[in-house]
RNA sequence: CGAGUCGACCGGGCGGUCGCGUCGGUGUUCCUCCGGGAGCAUCGCCGAGGAACGUCCGGACUCCACAGAGCAGGGUGGUUGCUAACGGCAACCCGGGGUGACCCGCGGGAAAGUGCCACAGAGAAGAGACCGCCGGCCUCGUGCCGGUAAGGGUGAAACGGUGGGGUAAGAGCCCACCAGCACCCCGGGCGACCGGGGUGGCUCGGUAAACCCCACCCGGAGCAAGGCCAAGCAAGGCCACCGCCGCGAGGCGGGGGCCGGCGCAGGCAUUCGAGGGCUGCUCGCCCGAGUCUGCGGGUAGGCCGCAAGAGCAUGUCGGCAACGGCACGCCUAGAUGGAUGACCGCCGCCGGUGGCCGCAGGGCCGCCGCGCACAAAAUCCGGCGUACAGGUCGACUCGUCCG
RNA sequence: GGUCCUGUGGAGCAGUUGGAGUGCUCGCCGCCCUGUCAAGGCGGAGGUCGCGGGUUCAAGUCCCGUCAGGACCG
């Protein structure tokens, strides 16, 4: 789980990741990252948009409490003042953790790796 | 043993590692107007449901000054009770279904009035003459006039049924029995209603989940209610001290200090009262010196409300029951981009499959499985409705067999 | 939290005093026309009226419940 520091907490922050930052997605998870954020924010920060289209509630709750427990881990990779907004597709409802995190890896390399951009 | 009815309940369990949220404790860092506050670490307690769901009803609570009257509008509809209240629940009545335990019913009024009843049929609601039956007339015909609702045919429904008398033919025209209606009397029941007797006239269709009538109920909005602080538009605002008030966030008063200098346009008013409360109309009442409309500008932050309640469990008493009284015990989620997740072990259940045992129902031992339902609080309660793998307990009915 | 709307052939819609599931546009099938295709003409098929109950002689229509989709308000 996350602590409530390194949640994403304000409408604003949402809109920020998902416009300005990189996106790339997988089956199941699509990523928006942003990295080069303002050096004040101490540390990484991350958010969940986990839709209805996904399921019920019970369903939603269950896909967005794993997605928190896998980006736990993975956030410490990050530089500090980064944005990270994670968009469940509808195919999350049914998958398995570990097909869930192995999308989310490769989402997260795909999202950092193309630094040779402008 | 088989088939079934009703009611109550559980809805995976135990343990470990790493995480999250509220609250409390400890430590530490920072800020401070010295009251405290914020962050981090760590320890401990607690942490979704029987439906948390749908939002179909009813309340508590808050604001609208009080929550007023009539009309309009909406809702409910056997009776009596229970309840804070209800469209809920219980018992009973009536009607229908079942061999039975039991189940189902928007179950007031059609004799206050209006409307509708397609097609078919002569006729569809104060009756009516197509065929038929009977009588009369003559121009003797596939004729005209009259009587007749017993028969035929149509229809979802045709103005009581059977038998007898009666008649030209018939008819409640008369009589007996039956069914139904209205009124009266007696008995039982708080009541819905039930049982019995008498009189009347013979007779009256259905539909109110069509308008309507009757009885009863309903003021409106909703925790995004509502309140407080900060910031800002703005034009008034900010700061500490003392006293007082508030459940609380906080506020009021006093003297003191500091900063700042009056968006735009239009309408109607200033006690003979604009405008508003009161969302539709009328009355009545209240507030009232500014208010209304449009444009422009600002605001997405925090706190209180916010969890001890029509609360739960046990016992006992009253009541057929719903439920209520008393005693004792318990404290049981409070998030706000929204806290319960991940992994492992053992057991349980389900499905598949293999072996062994047994005449059989089945039992035992293994292996496999993304297997284990429906569905998650958001102010809080009482109901209703709907979804749901599997399981437990109790009461009762019918059938068969044995004693 | 509150207030509403929609569901009818494959698609989009109409459907009133409740009375045969009736109609419109596009699409589909067959035939005609043409050297061929399109357009056009003629004919035809295709329906649990979202689902389950109820009222009524009779329900797409009236009532209740339910499911799905959608909209609006602060």
């Amino acid at each position: 789980m996350l602590a409530a520091a390194q949640r994403l907490r304000r409408s604003s922050d949402f809109a920020a990741a998902v416009r300005g930052g990189r996106r790339a997605g997988r089956s199941t998870v699509v990523v928006h990252l942003l990295i080069d954020e303002p050096a004040q924010a101490s540390t990484a920060r991350a958010g969940f948009v986990v839709s209805k289209s996904v399921g019920n509630a019970v369903t939603r709750n269950r896909v967005r409490r794993r997605l928190r427990h896998l980006v736990r881990p993975r956030l410490a990779d990050l530089p500090d003042g980064t944005l990270l907004v994670v968009r469940a597709l509808p195919a999350s409802a049914s998958a398995s953790f570990e097909t869930l995190g192995a999308d989310l890896d490769a989402a997260l390399t795909a999202a950092r790796s193309p630094r040779r951009r402008r």
